[in-house]
DNA sequence: GCTTGACCTTCCAGTCACTGGAATCTCTAT
DNA sequence: ATAGAGATTCCAGTGACTGGAAGGTCAAGC
């Protein structure tokens, strides 16, 4: 199967396909003219690391997943260790994402937005904070 | 006042002040040495900029944010723009990794975690989802 | 047989916001 | 004179792609 079906079948787009071959994710066979010719276990593991990234998986995260996953006699433990990981530092950016939503949904609707150029956004990031209420 | 002192004072590390210079986003003057000679201002604007990026805005953003801080004409209403289409995008953020803390934390809840091969998060990963109550 | 166009290949460069490291210069204190 | 700290520049690497150039291959139509 060449590189487009398999983009299709994948929805990655080729040159993902072809990083994830480069930095040794999926070895797909070679035609005579040189054209990668994908097979249907190349398929299920581009399609695996689709979802995985999907998840926010990093690449050696979905390596080891991958690694895994191919390997019959592993541990679920070793899955969910690495799942776990990845959870707790979602948890981490959404948590940072939030305050800083916090913040700026403060400083937005402080703010007047009109034409004239007092600002509490600017005041803020300028660290004139603590002078707000002189 | 040099690098190390103005890096203490704004909290920024030398190197990214080097590469806020580098990128056109202070212009500290140089002594008779060559060293960078830090103002109050460019410390000033340092922090700003510290204080910005901390609230996740692009160089990009932080680069118009600054002009508008040092522009006493501006219109509060150009500053408020920028900094609801930022809030936007976090709160995208935010939506896209709740999801993926949802799915994953019900992956890692399903899975037993011990030494059997038995894993629903590779079998989710796999695409196998549908056919879980076969 | 020839051309056209779609597809494939490789390789290089760019993205974003730094960060690390090497090689070299300057200053201060002993 | 020398040691050490701190400054400089420049180059390369990070993560995970993405864009683009230059060129090879294939199938269809004339």
């Amino acid at each position: 199967m060449n590189i487009s079906r398999t983009s299709e079948r994948t929805g990655l787009p080729p040159k993902t396909i072809r990083y994830y071959e480069d930095i040794g994710l999926v070895h797909p066979n070679r035609s005579d003219n040189g054209y990668r010719d994908f097979s249907e276990t190349d398929v299920h593991k581009l399609a695996f690391l689709g979802r995985a990234r999907g998840l926010g998986f990093s690449i050696e995260q979905c390596r080891d997943l991958l690694a895994l996953w191919e390997d019959t006699d592993r541990a679920s433990g070793d899955v969910r260790r690495i799942a776990r990981n990845h959870l707790q530092e979602i948890e981490a950016k959404i948590e940072g994402l939030s305050e800083m939503r916090d913040t700026l949904s403060n400083l937005v609707s402080c703010c007047s937005g009109d034409d004239r150029p007092d600002c509490p956004i600017l005041e803020s990031l300028a660290g004139e904070g603590h002078k707000a209420r002189n």
